[in-house]
RNA sequence: GGGCCUGUGGUCUAGGGGUUUAUGACGUCGCCCUUACAAGGCGAAGAUCGCCAGUUCGAUUCUGGCCAGGCCCA
């Protein structure tokens, strides 16, 4: 026995802060540690971090989930794998340029490309710098070196090989469908970006004829359609049409290159009140439309181009705007005495959010990835992939099980990875860039390697460089892709895919996806869809879908509901002396949050400990607080405690001179340690983290350590060795959940910290992990709980202190074996 | 509006047609500064297992409906 090792008082939010910038500080260590060995002889284990979008802020709810999937990385390393665990960045899309836009006051299309694309990646770098000091303060044990961003040209490479790979094996088309399409920006926009104006509209009751002669008035508010009227459409249960139905319809307005009549069907959506009860479907008037079109198969017509004009089709309204061609279609209905009436009614319009102009559902030629025929496939090979929670798979399946169309993979905006492609002049013949090389092909030509392809059959026909001269002027495609295109790689690129072939034979499946369950539709399934489609395969061996951090009432943080708690407050919540508050408005009241200290280690433990992986779970610093820092302090002082006693310098083999006590730990901890071991090859961090926190805190301070103190005074060697080999395995096993608390402890007392260890530490008693020793060890565990309870209480209630003695007390005799140290222990007498 | 997921004391959780007077932990409250630790000890309160029907001798557990929260889609 001598001075604690261990002077610190207590773990605090500045020691831990300390540890942690050590940790990150010297990079050669740190590399040592975690840095990834594609040649490693182990088994290799990639986990597919989600790269976060940098927008600012990031979520608490987000930065919880992170932190947990550092503990699968470390557990994974823990249990002898060699554990890459990258860290990626995703910086495409289009909320970047809407930052800029936002923040220059200037749209994206009267910039110059190339020059609005630099201003992206300036925005974008310092909202990454941000993240990145994050992800290190939460304690992410990412390979920080070998950082990806989705916008770099390798990653990018990646995206536009793939598409060049699918696009020659024709499971990728260009198609017209429709698009909400802003025809004063000139460019489609996502539903996200629409937004309704009230604006007065006329409301006109048009005369329309069937076949047979009947009249029938149809109401719209957008008669210059007519002339893209697909099909005519009442409610099935419509008793005053019912016979009309599958008759033929004669369109009101004359029209070119088309028949100039439509079926009548039936359709739920319509609504027999409005109106005549009789609805016109043309593309596109609406998404009801469109979703009509597609459920009905019919043929969509084009009636709007490209600049908002109407098309031939249209006859007498060709190449009138929309509002001009609306103007006269109602002229010419009413000399041709086909109006009802007419009337000025308010009416919600879709506009696009940032122009205000009213937006088209127009056909365009975009591109898509077939998925409609792979369904099957995928299926099956996602029951090749271990679901954690099983349950969360049927997000997948459902949403599978709805899919009816095909991916639509371009968009008209700019700082996406461009389309890899160039057509030739006469438009027969299309031109794609070699595997691994970026190209813009709105800035420059095909390079050297360049294949010529046909341009609907896919056929090879020559080598660029051989055939550049016969193909008229090229003109690079200006369209790029749906981020989804990019993210949906990001498994086989962390695996090695095109950058290192060796390593992707071996690392593919990629060893773990971890996401949330929110995008489980998009992320997971378009990840999927890839890998079936490239390689035949599923694309992981394990998913983990977690829930979503929701605030202290269960209800999700938004900035609307003012309800949201910043990741950086919680961390750095102590630090310094400064405390936390948070004011989160409540379901009925604003509430003031306060706590004291929390940081990284608290955070990670309260997420490991309170929720089952995939239920949405409740952030309420306060609670993290008060529930999970007494935690840390109590196993910081049970090694603070066990620190002033010399550690044996043999802690691998056993005292051959063991007490029936100190087996009896030993027994239990190995139980613990085999289920710890369990919990970490499932993925489980719940179980995991709840048999280490209950022994830590529980049977082994209050039980074996106070029944064994007076043996420790005493310098029993063999007790010593018994605490330091449970204390040293425990912070191991520990560690992947708090690391820097576990790294401080263990370098502290025994020189090695806990998350260097490479191989499960093994209880070194094998006979009582199973065995009928260990067994009848693990059985005096109930009667020894109450027992001391019973004497803790009698002495309480007798007024005596607990280390007074006692008289009048037997042992029981199914703990006989412990009675010398129970007697000790109670002062028995 | 549609589909799916979830619903056990304040919080998290175990269990699963009948010994269930429903497990454990944390939090709360009361009493106790006992030398690693009030971060501890002892004790108490707190749940008609979301609600309503049905099946059954019996339902928290099975079935259906409803409600609430969540996710995605429209």
């Amino acid at each position: 026995m001598g001075e604690a090792k261990i002077t610190d008082k207590r773990w605090s939010i500045d020691l831990e802060k300390r540890i942690q910038e050590e940790h990150y500080e010297d990079e050669e260590e740190y590399d040592k540690r975690y840095a990834f060995n594609p040649e490693s002889p182990k088994e290799l284990f990639v986990i597919d971090t989600p790269p976060p979008y940098p927008s600012g802020t990031w979520h608490i709810g987000a930065v919880a989930q992170y932190s947990m999937i550092d503990v699968i990385a470390r557990s994974q390393r823990l249990m002898g794998k060699e554990v890459f665990f990258p860290w990626g960045v995703d910086r495409n899309g289009i909320n970047i340029e809407f930052t800029v836009e936002k923040k220059t006051g200037k749209k994206m299309k009267t910039y110059d490309r190339a020059e609005f694309l630099d201003l992206c990646k300036e925005t974008i770098e310092e909202y990454t710098v941000a993240m990145r000091k994050t992800a290190r303060r939460v304690g992410l044990s990412c390979d920080f070196k070998n950082e990806y961003l989705t916008d770099a040209p390798n990653y990018r490479a990646v995206t536009q090989s793939i598409f060049v790979d699918l696009f020659k094996r024709g499971e990728i088309i260009e198609d017209l469908r429709p698009n909400i399409y802003d025809p004063i920006e000139g460019t489609t926009i996502a539903d996200a970006e629409v937004e309704r104006l009230p604006r007065k509209t006329n409301l006109v009751d048009v005369i329309w004829h069937t076949e047979s002669g009947e009249k029938v008035i149809i109401s719209t508010t957008r008669p210059e359609l007519i002339c893209a009227c697909g099909v005519v459409v009442v409610h099935p249960e419509d008793s005053r049409y019912s016979h009309l139905i599958g008759e033929k319809i004669k369109l009101p307005l004359d029209v070119e290159n088309r028949e100039d009549f439509v079926e009548i069907k039936t359709h739920s959506s319509v609504k027999s009140e409005f109106g005549s009860g009789v609805l016109m479907v043309c593309s596109f008037g609406d998404q009801n439309d469109v979703s009509i079109f597609r459920e009905l198969g019919i043929k969509p017509f084009q009636a709007i181009d490209l600049l908002g004009k109407m098309t031939e089709i249209s006859g007498p309204l060709n190449g009138l705007s929309v509002l001009d061609a609306r103007k006269l279609a109602i002229s010419i209905l009413e000399e041709k005495q086909r109006i009802e009436s007419i009337e000025l009614r308010e009416q919600e319009i879709p506009v696009s959010e940032r122009g205000k102009n009213p937006v088209e559902i127009i056909l365009l030629k975009e591109w898509y990835v077939r998925q409609t025929h792979v369904q099957d496939k995928i299926s099956k090979l996602s029951n090749e992939i271990n679901f954690v929670p099983p349950r969360n798979k049927q997000y997948l399946l459902d949403w599978m099980e709805n899919i009816s169309i095909d991916w639509p993979i371009s968009r008209r905006r700019w700082y996406h990875t461009e389309i890899p492609i160039w057509y030739s002049e006469d438009g027969s013949k299309v031109v794609v860039p070699p595997s691994g090389v970026y190209v813009q092909p709105w800035n420059e030509l095909p390079p050297p390697g360049s294949e010529v392809l046909e341009r609907e059959s896919r056929e090879f026909i020559g080598k660029y460089d051989d055939l550049s001269s016969e193909l008229g002027n090229l003109s690079g495609e200006e369209k790029v892709f749906d981020t989804w295109m990019d993210s949906s790689n990001s498994n086989i690129f962390v695996s090695g895919y095109l950058s290192n072939p060796k390593m992707f034979e071996r690392a593919f499946p990629t060893g773990i996806r971890p996401q949330g369950k929110e995008i489980v539709r998009t992320w997971l399934y378009y990840t999927l869809l890839k890998s079936a489609l490239l390689f035949d395969k599923p694309g992981f061996e394990n998913v983990w879908i977690d829930g979503l951090g929701m605030d202290p009432w269960g209800r999700k943080m938004s900035k609307s509901l003012g309800n949201g708690i910043d990741a950086d407050s919680v961390l750095e919540c102590g630090a310094g002396g400064r405390t936390g508050s948070w004011k989160i408005k409540g379901p009925e009241k604003s509430v003031q949050l306060k706590a004291n200290k929390i940081g990284s280690e608290c955070f990670r433990l309260w997420k490991a400990c309170e929720a089952q992986v995939g239920d949405d779970f409740h952030i309420n610093p306060e609670e993290i607080e008060k529930k999970y820092f007494g935690v840390l302090t109590k196993i910081f002082n049970v090694a603070r405690f066990a620190s002033q006693f010399q550690v044996p310098l043999d802690l691998d083999n056993k005292p051959s001179n063991l007490s029936v006590a100190d087996e009896w730990i030993l027994a239990e901890f190995s139980d613990v340690n085999q289920s710890v071991k369990l919990a970490w090859e499932k993925i489980d961090i719940y179980s995991a983290a709840q048999s280490i926190k209950n022994f830590a805190t529980g049977i082994f301070p209050s039980h074996w350590l106070e029944m064994v103190k007076t043996r420790l005074y005493d310098g029993d060697k063999t007790t010593a060795w018994t605490l330091h080999r449970i204390v040293r395995d425990m912070l191991t096993i520990f560690s992947p959940i708090c690391p820097f608390f576990t790294h401080y402890l263990s370098t502290t007392l025994y020189e090695n910290s806990s998350v260097d260890v490479r191989e499960f530490p093994e209880v070194p008693v094998v006979e009582l992990a199973n065995s009928e020793r260990g067994d009848s060890l693990r059985s005096m565990t109930h009667s020894l709980v109450s027992f001391n309870g019973e004497i803790w209480k009698s002495k309480k209630d007798a007024g005596l202190s607990l280390n007074s003695p006692i008289s009048g007390v037997n042992v029981p005799e199914e703990l006989s074996l412990l009675s010398d140290a129970l007697t000790k222990m109670h002062k028995l007498e």
